[in-house]
DNA sequence: CTGAAAGCGCTAACAA
DNA sequence: TTGTTAGCGCTTTCAG
């Protein structure tokens, strides 16, 4: 069985390649009769053009890369899930394709057989996105908002997430909130906690200092800082958590000390994540706009490969702050 | 600034594009001066050769595509997380690369530019794949095990696994099991409950008529399946739904109704998915071997399209019982 | 509306 | 070890 080329559908179809190759293409300029005769030659011979040599022809090229951290938390799965889906939006629409690379965090992909590249965070990625920028190849970082460098971000807004939360707990009446933050080597982790120390501030509320606690986001990591925080003599009266897992695990140990949530206790997490309605108690969280990220990210990435744009875009998006059951006012709390 | 080609890094470090390709390309028959000049050269020039080129004349083509069907609920996203790390590690480990699509079920995309193509689930691309097999590009469908078509499918064995569940309940001293379906247009579906028919016939306990009942694995579907069973006259003592969603719910509606879990009520789940752990209830249910299918999958479909592999495999994966604290004795509950 | 011919950038014999 | 020379399969002028 011998390969088909174009010149063996022309040759089947009685034309030139060329004819062959406007039908394909549907340029209009092909008699209705030639159209027929190519297509039905198409299909006996089940000819596919090479994609290769298309691009190569025509000097184009349509697909980008993503490249995404290595997946391992369940917040990543979810952050994933949740971007590619936008991803898959936008590209369909543009009529893109995309490249996908799961990396561990060096593995070197074959990020030059792409238009453009879209990286899902960078964290641990730093130098491949060097490496892309020195390159010249158009890029979009998501989720982590670079000030430094010239390259478009389109992340949320945890800052104002952040502020907002406060100023949700503080209108229920809360003084006393305390926080457990993520990471704080990365933007979104830095940033969920200034917005609170930024809104707590604004609020002359003070801040003491074993209200400020640390975990990874993973749910375990949230285990301590929780239990000193509500063992302490001077326990606050609302927690809010960087994200949901964290969120969760604190509910778990007030349970467990006896306090009652929200009643005793009001906890808010961040990420809206599917297990904040599944908790024991359901979650007041914040949502973010996660495929919406991923669908602009691929326009903006577009429009870069294009030519359109010349000066990077960066862009935060708001978030919004779903109620559920796990904060109470405080003066209902007697 | 003019595009660099092969051409030009061989002009300015004075050989043939031939040795040029040949560095690029790790052949050894290089001398060592040459080599260096030629990498300087691509350096200076930021040289990156085009690989639509290097495809075109190689003949080659190793990217693999990877269709993923509509990721509209929480157990797909989970499904295809999992999924895709194992993809994503195989791929990295077979040096391929990875073209993904999500598709809303019609949408054709450009599967003609891949060597091979994994279909996450066909659910909704039926169409597609007959269209792949038609042309006779190699693939693999995961999570869909289909007898009927001499196409390679990787999956987890639904069917032992339900009669596990089963088997486990009975020995737990249950004999009021009833079971809350997925949707039966699937083999997943088909496979959860008849494996749980199998398991009940085979221990001679008789399926009471009311006792299956029906969901589409989303947590809300489950919810008036569960009410039926649980306000019942003749109410199970073990309900094993064919997700954890419907197994929460199922939790759920136990405990409005006033019955205790596991005290009164045994439930299993299907999917290990992150909410089971974290439900007001942490639910006893089968954990799956997803990222093992990606991974798997990556090497039938790479053995395939090397021509290793002249006849489709079908292979099941087994799971594993992951015992938390939804289930109890029967004898314990008085 | 159609076709001949000139590449697109690279690889792979084949010589040297 | 190196270079010459054909293509790889398709698109795209440019005449007709």
């Amino acid at each position: 069985m011998k390969k088909i080329d174009i010149a063996e559908v022309a040759k089947a179809a009685g034309v030139s390649t060329t004819t062959v190759s406007r039908v394909i293409n549907h340029v209009p300029t092909v008699s209705e009769e030639n159209r027929q005769r190519v297509l039905e030659a198409v299909k006996k011979l089940k000819y596919r053009p090479n994609p290769s040599a298309r691009r190569l022809a025509s000097g184009q090229n349509d697909t980008i890369g993503i490249v995404i951290p290595r997946f391992a938390d369940m917040f990543h799965s979810f952050y994933v899930s949740e971007l590619l889906k936008g991803v898959g939006t936008g590209v369909e629409r543009l009529k893109l394709n995309l490249l996908l690379h799961v990396t561990d965090g060096h593995s070197s992909f074959d990020l030059s057989s792409v238009a453009g590249v879209l990286f899902a965070d960078i964290d641990g990625n730093e130098e491949q996105l060097d490496w892309v920028m020195d390159q010249g190849i158009p890029c979009v970082v998501t989720n982590h908002f670079i000030k430094e460098l010239p390259v478009s971000c389109i992340a949320v807004d945890n800052l104002t997430a952040s502020e907002q939360v406060v100023a949700y707990l503080a209108n229920l009446g809360h003084r006393e909130i305390a926080t457990i933050a993520g990471h704080l080597r990365t933007p979104v982790g830095i940033e969920r906690l200034e917005g609170y120390l930024k809104a707590m501030k604004a609020r002359d509320i003070e801040v003491k200092p074993h209200f400020v606690q640390r975990g990874d986001y993973s749910g375990p990591s949230a285990r301590e800082p929780a239990r000193r925080l509500l063992t302490h003599d001077d326990r606050p009266t609302a927690i809010f958590a960087a994200s949901d897992e964290m969120a969760v695990t604190t509910i778990e140990v007030a349970l467990g000390l006896g306090l009652r949530v929200p009643e005793d206790l009001s906890v808010v997490g961040f990420d809206d994540s599917p297990i904040a309605a599944f908790a024991k108690v359901p979650l007041t969280t914040v949502w973010q706009p996660l495929s919406q990220v991923g669908e602009l990210s691929v326009e903006v990435l577009d429009k870069l490969m294009g030519g359109k744009l010349r000066r990077p875009v960066k862009t935060q998006l708001g978030t919004k702050l779903v109620e559920r059951q796990s904060c109470r006012q405080t003066w209902l709390e007697h």
